[in-house]
DNA sequence: TTGTAGGCGTTATCAG
DNA sequence: CTGATAACGCCTACAA
């Protein structure tokens, strides 16, 4: 049984093709009776006429689809971001085509030039790319927005996390806090990462300013597994490591996923407690950071906003008009996983 | 900038479209000189010319797309599930577009008309249909998969997850270990899936098999929030009610959020412990589960081998063939959250 | 082995 | 206010 069509809409209404399209699209700057937009209307329903994508697009070029590049689902960052482009872009009437790279280039490769193929109207990259020349090459043709870190020399319409002031926000609140040892902590993957390493350029640059020695700060890396969950593995096993020495009093997971590795370790112990002992926070804010008890001290970058955002500028952008580039001013949720160090009275000496 | 069509390539390679065409799709029962051949790919590799795929589609009417239907990404469940199909079907092709319903019907109808619309080359659902009558009648046009509860009267391809096996499974293993008094925690989303209401039966059903009384099971369900965070909420909540009581033993989570939720209850408990005082045990197997301390029990159904059988069922239906119902054999996943029941010996009785 | 020609279902430009 | 008619870019008999 195959589809009925515009032709045959025309011809049950008792028109033409062009009247039909007419009155199916609304077009401006056209007035017709209510007659036959009635009639045309009433034959379409009852052919369940579905107007052919394929057809309209090769005319208008247009093909109502939305490319979005994300390197895994195993972070729970992404779906959750994805989520929120789904669901405002499916109120503007996009859809959405899941590019998930797993960090491959091959695979962000064959993606890039599908977005051509399938003449995408807009692409959102959610990480840094690994192929920045074919994604800028990639922007002259489809508008590209980058919602992730900033990198000067990208001349493409990025929405920056804001990676430096995140680790800034968070130092600052531990070293106020009277936190005189902090440990960053991070995934393997983590270094592939510019947001990462802005975090943690951050979280020097708070301690620098706090006249505190750079040893302040400890940096320990875990080596990957394979799997996604690695990143919660990685926080439970360097915690393993901090746990038997004394000095550390806070740790700072190089996001949400390493520090619920990096508490759930602590809540295993026996001797020290959260955040009387340890105090523990990452990035991201995802959901997981209040399901645990502790609730996660983390930092949000207002992700709903900001998906909503990108989704505008992909829509919005006219050709290469000028490169925009915002960054996101992030907010630190105090929870409960972080309280005062060790043997400090504690009082916070935040302005 | 325009993009190059087939039409600039044949001119640039002195050729006719034709044998571009027969180039470009390596069309069978077509032999063409290695000369002519090698032109047309250079001119399309120097145009960097990339086959438009609304004119293709026109044609053969394939799209190369898959919908995917799910209810929401806040789960990790569906994440994880979205991931599977997406890495296999881009290796046949194929991409993938996220329909995600938020349980709305409006949403999920919206959707089915958008894979007409779109002459999507199948559908995939995660969930079981709310709009089972149009997912029927677009069965006709497009074929559909649902992986998830199996019902007997719907006439589509499923994958069953077998949720009352699963739910036997579970409960068998509880009433061996020795538990008399099990609870059932269910969020109030948990009422509207199948999937959910067969695992409850599976669960009685095993308690009626081992010869005991219905009130060994007892059903408890926490009114919902308004996000999906709030699966684990409900397991905590209910959890902190349950911790009152001395009768109950062993704790079902319908899922593992639930049961997550439960878990992080107890841990912060300071009188309990997992699995000495209560066990605690879920379904999906999300990676959630392996990254608390102690790692959760729960219910797998070999997922990405699953998710790859429902691409291919979709890919390879032909028209109105047989309906076909699978059912996947789950696996319980022994872990560290549930032990015999305390004052039990705790041998394991199973054979 | 290669080229010609027609059509897929829309939209858009013109006349009427 | 409505109707022919011509593209859009590709595929595919059929012809050469």
């Amino acid at each position: 049984m195959k589809r009925a069509t515009s032709k045959d809409v025309a011809k049950l209404a008792g028109v033409s093709q062009t009247t039909v399209s007419f009155v199916m699209n609304n077009t401006p700057n056209v007035s017709l009776s209510e007659e036959t937009r009635k009639k045309v209307l009433d034959a379409a329903n009852q052919l369940q006429y579905i107007p052919n994508s394929f057809a309209r697009g090769l005319k208008t070029s247009q093909s109502k689809l939305l490319g979005v590049f994300l390197p895994t689902m195993d972070n729970p960052y992404y779906p959750m971001l994805m989520q929120y482009i789904e669901k405002y872009t499916a109120r503007l009437g996009y859809s959405v085509i899941l590019c998930c790279t797993y960090r491959n280039p091959e695979r962000e490769k064959a993606y890039l030039d599908l977005c051509e193929e399938k003449h995408m109207d807009g692409v959102i990259y959610l990480f840094t790319p690994n192929w920045m020349k074919r994604v800028v090459q990639l922007s002259h043709t489809i508008p590209v927005v980058l919602l992730s870190e900033k990198s000067d020399d990208i001349p493409l319409n990025t929405i920056s996390l804001n990676g430096f002031r995140c680790g800034y926000l968070v130092a600052k609140y531990l070293l106020d806090l009277g936190h005189k040892s902090i440990a960053f902590l991070m995934s393997s993957v983590s270094s592939v990462s510019l947001t990462r390493t802005k975090r943690l350029e951050g979280i020097r640059s708070a301690i620098r300013d706090a006249g505190l020695p750079p040893e302040t700060l400890q940096v320990f890396t875990a080596p990957l597994g394979d799997s996604g969950q690695s990143e919660a593995e990685a926080g439970y096993s360097i915690m393993e490591q901090l746990l038997k020495r004394k000095d550390i009093t806070a740790v700072i997971g190089v996001n949400d996923l390493v520090a619920f590795g990096a508490l759930s370790c602590v809540l295993n112990s026996e001797d020290k407690r959260v955040p009387q002992d340890v105090s523990i926070c990452g990035f991201d804010n995802i959901y997981l950071t209040t399901m645990t008890r502790p609730k996660i001290t983390t930092v949000s970058y207002c992700t709903e906003a900001l998906c909503e955002l990108a989704v505008d500028m992909v829509l919005k952008a006219t050709g290469d008009s000028d490169v925009l580039k915002l960054a996101s001013e992030p907010q630190l949720i105090v929870r409960e996983s972080t309280g005062p160090a060790p043997g400090t009275s504690g009082q916070c000496v935040s302005s």
